[in-house]
DNA sequence: CTTAAAATCTAATATGCGTTAGTTTTGTAA
DNA sequence: TTACAAAACTAACGCATATTAGATTTTAAG
């Protein structure tokens, strides 16, 4: 009776994702049921299965897809003639522009990805210590060039991840501040601190 | 046949929370099962009831145990006659041992609150702002001070806060460096930046 | 040793889950 | 209009869940 709809651009499977990212990063990948993210889309659960192979396959789509991304801007600034400071700085506003922007899917990447099943667990893991280390291999890049205080480079690395992944708390205090106005605050914070 | 253990100065019902935390870290609390619960306390599932009431209110017990001992914490210092540099710093500090010395709970205080029952959800969120808001009015002093940068104080707070919380991904990297170099590195990047 | 209470067990209830099978409806092209 | 395929439906399976009831065992006191 009910169609799932889906806009002019996305297929009905992105739809499906969209939806569920949605619901996943509400109430949690194992209290996300199929019935309820079919609801969401006007349809029975079993007509999901159409579209998609597994609820487990969402989660997997999802994650991946955030790890592609952030992937594929490390690329870039890794291959980049700036110096670190500027590597730095542009990495901290791709991972806020990114968490503003897409923030159900990177929400649920960050948050949820311990319920993949194996052997994608292992492989998204293994994506974030890579991502951390390659972070870690810049700042240190930085450190030998004197252009960074030589703090623990994992430390740097985690306190700069964790500041950015912070920004899920704004999303209920927008009327305040501009994005743009987080952005360099925050960007500011993590280069120069906040002691005058 | 089998009974609850409990450590020499904790009852059973604190040996209840204590691996509720671990389980309900591990799994997140809808897929953290009673059954699994009382394995790892070697007894029947329907023997826990003897000592709670029910499953939510182990993530209650957790979530407010915690957040009453940031609030004593900050009270503290909102009675310190220090400088704003200096509570600002020991809060960090006060965070980051916490985080270590109670990881599980504060785990899920931070991470499975939402999974909480109205009334619980609601209050628990009311302190959770009303903690960012006395954070803020303590970093508003240290601007009107001239101590601090004039960035916005909610910001600030939210980067402090998700930095902190972020320890949570080094207990996999303990061997690299110790808690007191890690705090310290900390501390020094979220006051004085990491810019040369 | 007896007795009462505390602790644990087994069995069961009701509910919700992901998913499959089989059927019906809808949309499209010949 | 007919025929075929895509998309939706209903019904159901097997399993796991939190929790309760009631029986049984263990503990401790008199």
């Amino acid at each position: 009776m009910a169609k799932i709809k889906s806009g002019k651009n996305t297929t009905k499977k992105e739809a499906i994702i969209e939806q569920a990212a949605f619901l996943i990063k509400t109430k949690g990948y194992p209290a996300a049921s199929m019935r309820e993210l079919a609801i969401a889309l006007g349809v029975e659960a079993p007509s999901l299965y159409n579209y998609i192979g597994s609820k487990s396959e969402l989660l997997q789509t999802i994650c991946f897809n955030v790890a592609s991304e952030f992937s594929v801007n490390l690329d870039r600034v890794e291959n980049s003639l700036e110096g670190t400071i500027a590597n730095v700085e542009s990495i901290i506003r791709f991972h806020i522009q990114t968490m503003l922007s897409r923030f159900n899917e990177v929400y649920v990447a960050n948050h949820e990805w311990k319920h993949l099943k194996e052997p994608y667990f292992s492989e998204f893991l293994h994506f974030r210590r890579d991502y951390e280390k390659r972070l870690a291999i810049l700042i240190e890049a930085g450190i030998e060039k004197k252009e960074i205080k030589n703090l623990h480079p994992y430390v740097t690395v985690l306190t700069i991840l964790s500041a950015v992944r912070g920004l899920e708390f704004w999303h209920g205090h927008k009327k305040d501040i501009t994005a743009q106005e987080l952005e360099n605050d925050m960007v500011n914070h993590l280069l120069h601190g906040i002691v005058k």
